[in-house]
Parts: C-alpha cells; structure tokens; sequence
DNA sequence: CTCAGTGCAAAAAGTTTGCATGGAA
DNA sequence: TTCCATGCAAACTTTTTGCACTGAG
C-alpha cells in the first residue's frame, strides 16, 4: 500500500480517535476493523453488548466479522480501552473505559453515568477484619433509571 | 407409588433439609432432581456453575441431566433458595441464599464470607442527587483470598 | 518484506425447548 | 387420578479456533 493510502485509510476512520493514538501507543496495531470496533463503541456511548455492536457495524457496513469484534473486544479489555461490565441479570456488556469508577447504568435504556467516589474505603477495612479475608478487588454497580426515561413516563 | 416407597425416597436425601421443606412451603412439588440440586449446592457450600454443580452430582451417580439441572437452578433462584453472583470475569455462578447481604469471595478456592451491612445507602442518596439518576438495584461484591488460602502461602 | 491481524467457516461451550413418560400431591 | 416435572435429544445462542490470506509497520 503506499503512503498515500494508508493515510487515507486511517483518516477514514479517525474521527475524533485519540483512541486510535493510544492504540498505537500501545503497541497495537491500528487496522480497519479495530477502528471499526472503537467508532461503535463510541457511537453506541453507553454499555453495549457483542451483539449489539456488531449489529451497528453491520448497518453501517463496516462489519469485520463475529470473529474479529469478539477478538477485537476482548484485546481493547486488555488494552484498557473498553470495560465490562456486569448488570443484575446480564454478563457480557461492555463500554468505553471512563477512568477509574464505577457506573449507574440504566435499567430501560442502558446509558450510564460514571462517578469517582468510591466510598468503601471503611467497609473493606471493617470486612477484612470481621472476616479475615485479605480484599483485594471489588464490583460496585448501580441500576436504576436516568433522567430521561423518568421523563419519558413508561412505568418501571 | 406406595406411601412406604414414597417417604423412603425422601428420607434419601433428606439428610439435613430444612431447604426441602421450606421447597414444599413454598408450594414447590419435592421431587428427586430438586433434592439432588440443593444437596449438591449444599456440599459445595462456597459458588458453583451450572457445570460445577452437575459434574458434583455426576460424581455421586445422581445427575437428573443437564436440562433438569438448568430448569431447577432458575427455579430456585426465583423461589430465593439460590442466588446468582458475579465474579469479575466470571458470571453465571450460584450460592446458597444466606439471606439478605453481600459477599466476599475468595478468588482461589471461591469460597464465601457473607456480610450484612451495606453501607450504601448515603452513597445512593448523594448519586441520585448528582446524576438524576432513580436508583433501585446495586450489585455490590468483594473478592480476594480467604483465611485458608492466605494460611495455604500460595502467592496470589 | 514480515509477521500480526483478518475473515471465513466450522467447532465448541453454554443454555433452552419440544414432547412423550413418570411421579408428587 | 391429575397435572406438574422429568429426561432425552435436538435446537439455539454465544464465543472460540484453524488456516490461508492480507495489509500495517
């Protein structure tokens, strides 16, 4: 390919991506179906879930494949690009990595909002000595519904 | 069936079930698969899969198959007898209900310390009011490494 | 150029369902 | 005796893998 195309090829996708930047900060290679992947994940903003993703690319005809979105999800995990996520009855979800936080995601439509206090601090001092257990990580996840499913008045 | 046959076949794995009881209580019928699924969530005491459990019951020649296995776990998850937790890579495993509370779970050897309080609540209130958010559910869980395994001097 | 990454298709998990039979109440 | 629950097998969903090919660096 020469340098002009693949300069094309990477504006193609690139907008807005300082995600592509890290990427490649990370050692990672920057290809189509990997920007692919960070475009929809950025498009679909809240928690999404494999399938859903690969339906957006799908209908945005960018869609590498089941394969390579499965592979591609589970190397920007370990990339710390994408997280996932737990929800009450659901596994498998994922969303774009927001720092470090927690979430209350949305019962009716999935959107999330992110918060930085994590006020456990106490709690797994007191747990580890009722307990004996050494506490190392912990999963902390709200659900509920955001203002505009409030608004939007359908019953809970 | 005859009375006598009947009652022998409870007493099989009747062997310290309040759990079977509280089954009929609940209106549930007490059948064979049932008994053998909460036995065997009973032996394995800390989280268990699906898989976990019915490699258990196979081991012990009282495997009611995989089919019987799923639609009894579900059962009684909705009758509270079970609860489905999280781990943090790791979904779909059950636990006894220990009523009310959250866990700690060792990450060697899965197994639990269940806690009550959960000091959530000012967290809750303080979130509502800063994202507008209407939260009704969280999912909160420890993980680290119990007594035992701490003691066991395997690094973690 | 080279090797990591891709895309297809096929396989492997994990879970659910249909239906005739069996057993709890 | 009645109907709920079972057990098998087959279907389905979700995720992983093998392998020849492609394109990013």
């Amino acid at each position: 390919m020469s340098r002009l195309l693949r300069r094309r090829a990477i504006e193609l996708s690139d907008s807005g991506h300082a995600l592509a930047k890290r990427m490649a900060a990370l050692g990672y290679r920057v290809t189509q179906p990997r920007l692919a992947v960070l475009d929809a994940a950025t498009a679909l903003s809240a928690s999404f879930t494999a399938a859903e993703l690969e339906h957006w690319l799908v209908t945005q005809q960018r869609s590498p494949g089941t394969a390579s979105i499965f592979r591609t999800l589970k190397l920007l995990v370990e990339a710390g690009m994408l997280e996932r996520i737990h929800g009450v009855d659901e596994c498998h979800r994922y969303t774009l990595s927001a720092g470090h936080g927690h979430r209350v995601v949305c019962l009716e439509c999935g959107a999330l909002a992110n918060f930085e206090q994590c006020a456990l601090d106490g709690l797994v001092a007191s747990l580890e000595q009722a307990t004996g257990y050494r506490i190392s990580q912990h999963l902390l996840e709200f659900f509920g519904r955001c203002p505009a499913c409030q608004r939007g008045g359908v019953a809970a």
